[in-house]
DNA sequence: GCCCTTGTTTCCAACGTTATACAAGATGCC
DNA sequence: GGCATCTTGTATAACGTTGGAAACAAGGGC
């Protein structure tokens, strides 16, 4: 049933390695032999066995993007972007979802493919700097988002802080001045991450405006029922912000279905802005003022890190060493700060190395 | 650098066919050889290489979903479901998106991945019956989504035309006689899908409503901003229905975006139903009645199909006919059609084969 | 006409794993 | 104690491919 180079070489009366020749389009084959060969291909069905050529090749062409969760639209449109930019570099692009658990992570960083997939992107969540630095694995590794390790990885992410300032300046200068921050973690010391927060006081701070526990929320994880969940324990705790920051823009879509709610009109009573710019945030009933990560670019730069430390340990050259690349980013301007008539872009800070 | 089976078994000083033993827990090796080689493994960091297991072996473990887009939360929420039951089955999933080229759908479809995925779950657009007639790849495959092709492939699908039936029946329950349909086909004549449509016909058929053509609208793609389109061209060529049955979810917030914009009110002026249960539904000012298809039942049909059908490549048994499945689905009823305050749910048609 | 060069095809050996067949050692039975 | 039986470990041959060396054919120069 399954036809290899043996039985095409047979057909056509042959070695096995000229035919190889032939699919390999090697140059030096006669016109006569390379149409003769064909057509036992052909009619014989033949397709090459990828499994065997990758064992013999040391590679597979396989690089793996592992995000915490796909029905999370930011991931879902990241993970498209990463497969296209990788299909240009010819690889194929292997999805995980790591649920945000450590353990998943730490499997995935640990390379449980192994030898299946030829680099990793891997966006992570709860992995602790020990867990990589235990890791093992040669394939290359990216790290994508706002966590930072100080390992020899390549780190690809925007300047979050700069971004949440820039965020928190717009609201400010609409002349908000109780801020309220949501999806906090919940155990804001363990966390040397969070920089979106870390943003919001540093803004905050700059403009003489206190930044007050109180109107800081956290959450569990990160979506719709997360923000709606967050915006209620903030209200029901007596709290009436003018304004709210939210971690991301599913937060930042739950908190503002919980206002509707509440009867709280954005952005008259609350300006709200999120962080991602999801396709989403443009066609609610109020459009979502957001931070825009420039999500081809982080696909681009993560794709290329990988595929030029691959190109390296193929030449055997010593790989440059590890970098911080800071895609840029811009703040959209919708509706959910500016209300209704006026939407707007402004580009954003953060150079695309 | 890299460790093979060869060097653990040379540090163990015993053949390499007893450390594979060991590594697959053969049953036959005595406690004490399988310390002695277990120690030489970790002192080594021995990892198999899969690639060679899977060369031996004949097959790889991986099957592969191809989804138009992962853009569309639909479809991202779906590959979710089907990496984890995927994963149950000891699967790892290869995410391709086709961008609904039918280029590209070809290509998946030949198993231009030959010898990498044992098994391919296609959720087709632009496929034709032609295209699948041609095909020579021995894996197993599945196809998703409203198109049939009846050729002896496993096909899941839960009843579009109950399903659109039921949404429309809703509709005309609330008492609205002007129901438009957005998201047709541009080029219906060739199109032998588009259920949804025919579900709309014959609902409003026995109900001896006149299904008017003005009241259809065809769209290029299906997303947001499809929908935006759509519901303006609706709008300006002078039609004002009362109520929206949408081809999914993303169309339908799309067109409610422009409703909103023109001031007209969701429910009061026009009733609002949409098709796939995607999360951003539940988070709108105005949440979204729409057809719940279920999701976890459609991953689990296709990953069994697949992985039953290898079964019995493997074993040389003769697989199973064919199969239609159908799903089962729900009418989740929300505020774009029963305004503030109410929200509930239905049980729907359609058995669970 | 011969040798050398160039160009084309073939042979052989891997890549790392597992299956099969077999050898060797231990045990049980008469 | 010898023979059959069972257990445990080993050698060898694949799986399908490609890279390198070697073999072969043809063409050209002397």
């Amino acid at each position: 049933m399954r036809v290899s180079l043996k039985d095409v070489a047979e057909r056509a009366g042959v070695s096995i390695k000229t035919v190889s020749n032939v699919v390999n389009n090697y140059p030096h084959v006669t016109p006569a032999m390379r149409t003769r060969v064909q057509r036992a291909i052909d009619e014989l069905g033949y397709r090459p066995n990828l499994t065997a050529r990758h064992l013999r090749k040391g590679r597979t062409g396989i690089i793996a993007l592992a995000v915490p969760e796909l029905g999370n639209p930011y991931f879902a449109e990241l993970a498209g972007a990463v497969i296209d930019v990788a299909a240009q570099h010819e690889y194929t692009v292997l999805l995980d979802h790591t649920q945000g658990s450590r353990e998943q992570e730490i499997l995935v960083s640990q390379g449980f493919r192994s030898r299946v997939i030829d680099g990793l992107i891997l966006s992570p969540l709860e992995l602790e700097p020990e867990d990589l630095a235990a890791r093992t694995d040669d394939a290359p590794l990216v790290l994508l988002g706002e966590r930072r390790y100080d390992l020899p990885y390549d780190h690809i992410a925007i300047d979050n802080i700069a971004a949440a300032r820039a965020a928190v300046r717009h609201l400010l200068t609409l002349g908000r001045r109780r801020i309220a921050f949501l999806g906090a973690r919940q155990d804001r010391t363990v966390q040397p991450a969070h920089l979106r927060l870390l943003g919001w006081q540093a803004e905050l701070a700059e403009w003489g405006v206190p930044a007050e526990d109180a109107l800081v929320t956290a959450t569990g994880g990160w979506d719709h029922e997360d923000g709606s969940v967050a915006m209620a324990k903030l209200l029901d705790s007596g709290q009436l912000p003018d304004a709210v920051f939210a971690y991301n823009d599913l937060v930042a879509i739950g908190a503002m279905r919980v206002m509707s709610e509440r009867g709280l009109k954005v952005p008259e009573d609350i300006a709200v802005v999120g962080f991602d710019d999801i396709t989403e945030s443009r066609y609610g009933a109020v459009t979502l003022t957001t931070v825009a990560p420039d999500k081809q670019a982080i696909a681009r730069l993560a794709v290329e890190s990988v595929v030029g430390r691959l190109k390296s340990q193929q030449n055997e050259e010593t790989p440059r060493p590890s970098q911080e690349l800071q895609p840029g980013f811009t703040l959209v301007e919708r509706e959910s700060t500016l209300g209704r008539g006026a939407s707007n872009s402004l580009p954003g800070h953060g150079a695309t190395t």
